[in-house]
This record gives C-alpha cells, sequence and structure tokens, in this order.
DNA sequence: TGTATTTCGAATGTATACATATTGTGTATA
DNA sequence: TATACACAATATGTATACATTCGAAATACA
C-alpha cells in the first residue's frame, strides 16, 4: 500500500519539476517495475493522474504527460487571474482556523526552501501553498479548475526558484513576502484585500512565466564569442 | 470493447437521472457481472468517473455516486452564474462553425424530445447541449468545472422536463427558445449577448430547481383530505 | 447487561497469465 | 524508388486466482 502511494505521489512530483517531460509516454511495463508494483494497481494510478490532469490516457496507446502546447498557454495566461483571485475571495470569506494554521506551517517550509535555494522543493511547496488556499474556499467546482491550472503553473515557473541573479533572489523574498501578507488577508477574513495580493503575486509570477518561455535572446556581439573561444 | 464504453455512458446515464441515488454504493462484482465485463476494466470504469466528479472512490471501501448535500448545493447555486456566463462568452468568441453545427443538430433532438414528453431523453440532450457549450470555450480549465457543474446541475433538474401543469409546459417551451437565443448569439459571435442570455437561462433553471428543492407544501385545509378518502 | 475481543464473511486490492491492438520493419511488386 | 502489404515485436486490455482489509456478528468476560 506505501508503495502505491508513494508511486502516485512521486510520479506528480515528477511530472510538476519536468522530470518526466510535457507530452512524453509513460511505458506500464518499466514504471511498473521500477515502482515494483504490477501494473494492475500502476494503471490504477495513471488513471488518477489523468482523471487529475497530470497526464492523458488514450484508448490502446497508453499515458503520456499533459503536453503545454502554445495553444493551452495562451488560456493559461487568460483564466489564470479569474480563477486565482476568485479562489482567494473564498478562501478569505470561508477559510477555518485549522486551515490558516496549516498554511502558516507550509510557508514556514517554503521559505526555508526558497532561501536555501532548493530548487526542487521551494517549487513543490509553493504548489502546496496555492493548493491549500484552494481548500479553504470550499468550492469543489472551482478547486478543480485552480488543481489543473497549478500543475501547468508549477511546470512553467520551474526556473522561478533557481536564483541566478540579485535581481532573481530579491524576486524570491518578495515573492515569500507576498504569501505571508496573502495569509494575513485571508486570516483576518478581508476578500478584497486579498483579491489584490493575490492579483499582484500573478503578475510577480507572470512576468517569470514569460521570461521562461521567451528567454533573453543570445548575445550578437561577436567579440565576446571570440574571447570565450580563446579560453577554451 | 463496446461493452466497455457502453458500461461507462450508461452509468453516466444512470448517475445523471439519479437511476442510481446520490451517496449510494456501486458494487464492483454485481456491476461488472451485470455489464458483463470482469473487475479489472470495471474498477477502471470507475477511476474515470471519480475522475469526472461522477463518483467518489475510498481507500478499500470501494466507490460511491457522489453526494449532494445541503452545503454543496449552496455553493452550487454561488458559482453557476459566474461559470456559465464565463463558458458562454469564451464560447462566443472562441466557437467554430462546425461546432455551431454539432450544437444546432444537438438541440433539434433536444426540443423533440422536451416537447414529446421524453423526460429522462430531454434532461441528458439538455445536458448534452450545455457541455457542448463548453467545449466550444476551448478552455480545459474553466470547462472541467462547468462539466462538475452540470453534473449536480442535470441530477437537480430532474423535474424540470417533466410537465405536470400548464405552467411547466410553458417554461419548457421558453427553455427550448433561450437555447436557439443561445446558438444564434454564440453563431454571431457576440459574446456580451451569450452572457445576458445565459444568465436569463440560469436564471429560470434556478427557480425550477429550487422548486425541486424547497417543494409546495403539503395542503393544509382537512376539507379536500376528507373529500379524497371518500373517494377512496 | 454492557463492553471488549475474536472470528468470519464479503468486499476491495494485487499479481499474473493470456488476449488483442498498434507500430515499425522487411519484403514483394509496380 | 516508391508504395502496399504482411508479419513480427511490443505495448495495452482483460480475465481470473489469490491476498488483504473492513465491518459486523458472535462470543467471552467484567
Amino acid at each position: 500500500m506505501n508503495k502505491k502511494s508513494n508511486c502516485l505521489s512521486d510520479l506528480r512530483e515528477r511530472i510538476l519539476s519536468q522530470d518526466i517531460a510535457p507530452g512524453s509516454g509513460m511505458d506500464e511495463v518499466s514504471l511498473s517495475a521500477h515502482y515494483e508494483i504490477s501494473r494492475t494497481p500502476l494503471r490504477e494510478i495513471l488513471h488518477r493522474l489523468a482523471g487529475d490532469g497530470y497526464v492523458e490516457i488514450e484508448e490502446n496507446r497508453g499515458a503520456r504527460v499533459s503536453s503545454m502546447d502554445l495553444s493551452v498557454m495562451r488560456v493559461f495566461f487568460q483564466t489564470a487571474p479569474l480563477v486565482y483571485s476568485t479562489i482567494a475571495r473564498l478562501a478569505a470569506e470561508n477559510r477555518t482556523g485549522q486551515q490558516v494554521d496549516v498554511l502558516k506551517s507550509t510557508q514556514v517550509s517554503f521559505a526555508a526552501a526558497a532561501r536555501a535555494g532548493d530548487t526542487a522543493d521551494a517549487a513543490l511547496l509553493n504548489h502546496q501553498f496555492h493548493e491549500q488556499i484552494g481548500q479553504m474556499a470550499q468550492n469543489p467546482y472551482l478547486l478543480i479548475s485552480l488543481k489543473r491550472m497549478l500543475i501547468d503553473h508549477t511546470r512553467l515557473s520551474q526556473t522561478f526558484f533557481r536564483p541566478q541573479s540579485e535581481a532573481d533572489s530579491a524576486r524570491i523574498a518578495k515573492s515569500i513576502d507576498q504569501h505571508d501578507a496573502m495569509i494575513a488577508a485571508i486570516d483576518a477574513r478581508e476578500p478584497a484585500l486579498a483579491i489584490d495580493l493575490t492579483l499582484r503575486h500573478w503578475d510577480l509570477s507572470r512576468d517569470q512565466m514569460e521570461k521562461y518561455v521567451r528567454p533573453d535572446p543570445l548575445p550578437l556581439d561577436v567579440i565576446s564569442m571570440k574571447d570565450r573561444r580563446n579560453a577554451i
């Protein structure tokens, strides 16, 4: 039983971290061998992942990780503000005290991982943080949408928590602060504030994702290339 | 293969029509015997139904049809206008000509069934009609929300297409007309109009659902009861 | 009589052998 | 050389036997 739930969560994490690339096929035999379970429970796991939107299953053609083509991403950027802010509002209205405690505890772990530069952990804990806000909204219909958006969001923001410059570190610090402010707004039951903070948080994340999708162009000046060549 | 997809769609229909009541358990052995497939593919079907929100599966406790308790219904009425109108807007913006044709054809079948008093068919075709509008929106994130809402909507509006008075028949006719208007708005790519029509359609449906949830109280006058007693 | 424990039955979960479908490769033919 | 067909290899789909778990009835004990 432990092996099975371990397999499920591990596959989820590997998909979220793009350790298994979008669009890549998932062979039942090799996966079942790897996780030391037979094909029957593994197939069940694949179907659950399909239900959650992690993978897509085609008749007689097996499962493949949900793709992230350009048309999907366009819709993602279009839809995220609506879903995120609605969820934030409902969370501020409906959260229980216990849920706030859980959220705070996740935030502590997240901040530690993000500051320490544990990229994978930070991304996963960030995912968890936002999913918990989704739980607080107490709205199963919108929660599903949020969960599916978060899958793509986490995959897209894979570089977010890997600081490569001073500006990156500042951005991470800002992100942590925004989380704290969001917790405060939800805790204080202030829907309007929660929406506002969520939209700011989205702006920050969106800018970074755009950089990931459309990175800085390679340098055009031949001089620096020459210098490098000499160095080799 | 045919048996399996037949089983899947039949279970869906039975859940939507409340032929299998919300909250009731689904025994794997008896179901697999009934549909003449073995337990392995049946379990797969149950997991797919769980992924779509038709049933809920608990570890070692099997599957049961998703419940519709009061807390869920409150959220349903709260969320439906947002999701429905957003989907309608996107459908008007993004629909393809082919999709409009499919929608028109479904509407013909629906109108026929509704006018003929084929309650179950009308409810199912109504479900299909709104799901097709969801497809037109080309937004996988919101489509999931819509699909889950439609499951509960169809179950709640079970009495909608069973006319028991002149007023009921008028309501059904109005509902058919509203569908036609929605098709026209989507076909003409008029998002604002599509939203407006959708909200009117929702109002009509909501009023009827409220009657289903909170039916007219039983008559209090003893006189009429006496008359009935004499009749027996 | 009430409560705790055991045991047994019925359901769900897993492994494996077998059936079927897809895909790529090789060969024949125009 | 290109195309079509056949066949083999590999993957997915299904059936069934067996393992495990849950819950309820029965029994033991206070």
